[in-house]
RNA sequence: GGGUCGGUACCGAAGUGGUCAAACGGGGCAGACUGUAAAUCUGCUGGGGCAACCCUACGAAGGUUCGAACCCUUCCCGACCCA
């Protein structure tokens, strides 16, 4: 892929795209491993695309991969912001919200950016490895987001309307919108009415793209269902014997039981057995089954991109990069 | 040995003569999704044709009845209680 500059009048130079990787898949697929060894194989530096990570303090119920926050080799020169060194690795978006604060695909979007930007400076290969769809799609896409920011406001007094209220108010303004929400999809509701009020335009005419910022080559990790499920029951026992209940007990002090961060699969659950109402060994077959639940979305959207060269291990990965690079 | 309560689809659990292939929940499968995305939401789920319909099904075997998951008999299994 070629992006044209026009130079002058008439002349028109071929640029190439700078080149990033992807790695993508369900979670527990092994993606931090690839992730590793394509940085090791290719001098790359890794971005994680995962919007629970992003914060400080999940560490054991995200598998936040351990390391050191420091600069090595030729990063040194660059010391703003310290990556997480892992096995060697840079690792950025790891850490950098905190868990009360509300982050989302724009914030990420801007970040990784400005990260990637770094790391073609240092002549390094950008490696963003994550399984959060949307967010590999707003790097890969350029989905536009700067129309609509969200809208504290407006949210508190929607908050008064009946579902079937805001898709009356959807079906009126943009009828094409309204037969893609469902009713009671509250939250696409919510927004959808959002941008309506705001911008006076309908969601299609609000949705931009930019050009696109890099070439970009797509793994997915493909893994048997069957054994993605245990592997994501082990790694549930793992994370219950390594101390995710203290971890939980801890940011709920700090944050609250409210915090954004405690949405995400393995905190809310946990949280609900500290207040008393399930047993710990309940939560924990939610904490598996909600992964699973998770894992397949995950799939059902990679599984949508055609783009996707699905492999099997690291091998798999490397020698398709290879041909990439 | 005696007694009581139970055995329902992958699991839990409703159903107590026809409108039951059987509510509901879980699991499983499939899917939607551009500013909360590990979020939010949807559909399917005995088999075959995939509509009509047919077959197999409510522990097992008989029986009553026009008709039984639902009533009766015996048997098997489980839980609890008394011995």
């Amino acid at each position: 892929m070629v992006i044209q500059c026009r130079i002058g009048r008439n002349h028109i130079l071929h640029m190439p795209l700078p080149k990033i990787i992807a790695v993508v898949g369900p979670t527990a697929s092994g993606k931090t491993a690839v992730g590793i060894a394509l940085a090791r194989a290719f001098d790359g530096e890794v971005i994680a695309a995962d919007s629970r990570t992003i914060y400080r303090g999940l560490d054991i119920g995200t598998a936040k991969p351990t390391g050191e926050r420091m600069l090595g080799g030729d990063l040194k020169e660059m010391a703003a912001e310290k990556p997480l060194m892992v096995e060697g690795v840079p690792h950025w978006g790891i850490d950098i919200a905190d868990p009360d604060e509300v982050f989302s695909v724009a914030g990420y979007q801007a970040y990784a950016d400005k990260v990637i930007d770094g790391i073609l400076r240092r002549s390094h290969v950008p490696i963003i490895v994550g399984g959060t769809g949307l967010y590999i799609r707003a790097l890969i896409d350029r989905p536009n987001f700067t129309e609509v920011p969200p809208n504290d406001a407006l949210r508190v007094e929607l908050a008064t309307l009946s579902n079937a209220e805001l898709m009356a108010e959807i079906a009126e303004r943009d009828p094409d919108t309204a037969s893609t929400i469902d009713e009671d999809n509250r939250r696409r509701l919510e927004r959808a009415i959002e941008i309506l009020r705001a911008t006076g335009k309908t969601l299609a005419e609000t949705q931009k793209f930019d050009k696109p910022r890099y070439e970009a080559l797509q793994i997915g990790l493909e893994i048997e269902r069957d054994n993605l499920y245990s592997r994501i029951d082990e790694r549930v026992d793992v994370m219950i014997a390594g101390g995710l209940v203290d971890e939980v007990r801890e940011l709920r002090n700090k944050y609250g039981n409210n915090a954004t961060a405690m949405t995400g699969i393995g905190y809310r659950q946990v949280s609900e057995f500290l207040d008393g109402k399930t047993k710990l060994k309940d939560a924990v077959t939610r904490i598996k089954f909600d992964s699973h639940h998770y894992a397949k979305r995950q799939e059902t959207w990679f599984k949508r991109d055609e783009r996707i060269v699905w492999v099997h291990d690291a091998k798999g990965a490397i020698e398709t990069a290879q041909k990439f690079l």
